[in-house]
DNA sequence: AACTCGGGGCA
DNA sequence: TGCCCAGAGTT
């Protein structure tokens, strides 16, 4: 396929989307950069309805670093107790905050490099941060992402980091944001890994798993 | 690339 | 019960 076919395919597929998911706002609950950073953290191994009702309580009474330092360890491992991994989670947060105010000046850097050095924010959260909270061109690989982008045939790759560089290539970075949900939302509802929807599915005709009749990647 | 970490919701 | 969830860190 030449590269203008492939931005015409990705355009078709794009205004799908949009249609079958008008709304293009994250589903987490979030103020603040730095609430968001923490909400991200929690969504590991959890669902988005545990984070939301985790954070909507907690970020009563958090929105920046120091939030967290004076709330002090065993009542923040409390707060978001029903997350999974949480031991380790209100250590990883309580260390960023604390590193936040010590050498940021509070303020969440809005770079991949400095984001990624905080504990408990890898590749995909720093994206998750610099394209909704900065509105910085980032694409962020999670496994929702991955798998429709594999059964669209936007990628080839396997590994996040070749993912993110095929999707860099046809996906317009600068509404990457809106685009992400959507990816993530269709993932979630539509084409999920075990048992897909795909009667349902307004992408069909352009998923080779399907049109072809091969057996679907479960990642 | 494989492995560990592990609370809660849902069938 | 068994399976899964908007991952990160270490080896």
């Amino acid at each position: 396929m030449r590269v203008n076919d492939k931005e015409l395919y990705v355009n078709e597929i794009l205004g799908l989307l949009e249609q079958e998911y008008p709304q293009a706002r994250t589903t987490l609950l979030y103020k603040t950069p730095f609430q968001l950073l923490v909400a991200v953290v929690l969504s590991a191994q959890t669902t988005d309805k545990q984070v939301n009702k985790i954070t909507s309580s907690l970020f009563e009474e958090v929105s920046g670093p120091d939030d967290v330092l004076s709330l002090g360890i065993t009542l923040l491992k409390e707060k978001i107790k029903g997350a999974g991994l949480y031991h380790q989670k209100s250590q990883q947060i309580m260390e960023t905050s604390r590193l936040l105010c010590e050498k940021y000046d509070g303020v969440v850097p809005q770079n991949r490099k400095e984001l990624m050095s905080l504990p408990g924010v890898g590749r995909k959260t720093a994206n998750v941060i610099l394209g909704t909270a900065f509105d910085i061109p980032a694409l962020a690989v999670d496994t929702h992402v991955s798998r429709v982008s594999r059964r669209l045939g936007l990628t080839a790759g396997k590994n996040v980091l070749e993912i993110e560089k095929d999707l860099c290539r046809v996906v317009p970075t600068q509404k990457w944001s809106s685009i992400h949900h959507r990816l993530i939302n269709h993932g979630r509802q539509i084409c999920q890994a075990r048992k897909p929807f795909c009667e349902h599915c307004l992408l069909k005709l352009y998923c080779k798993y399907y049109t072809e009749n091969k057996e679907l990647p479960k990642i």
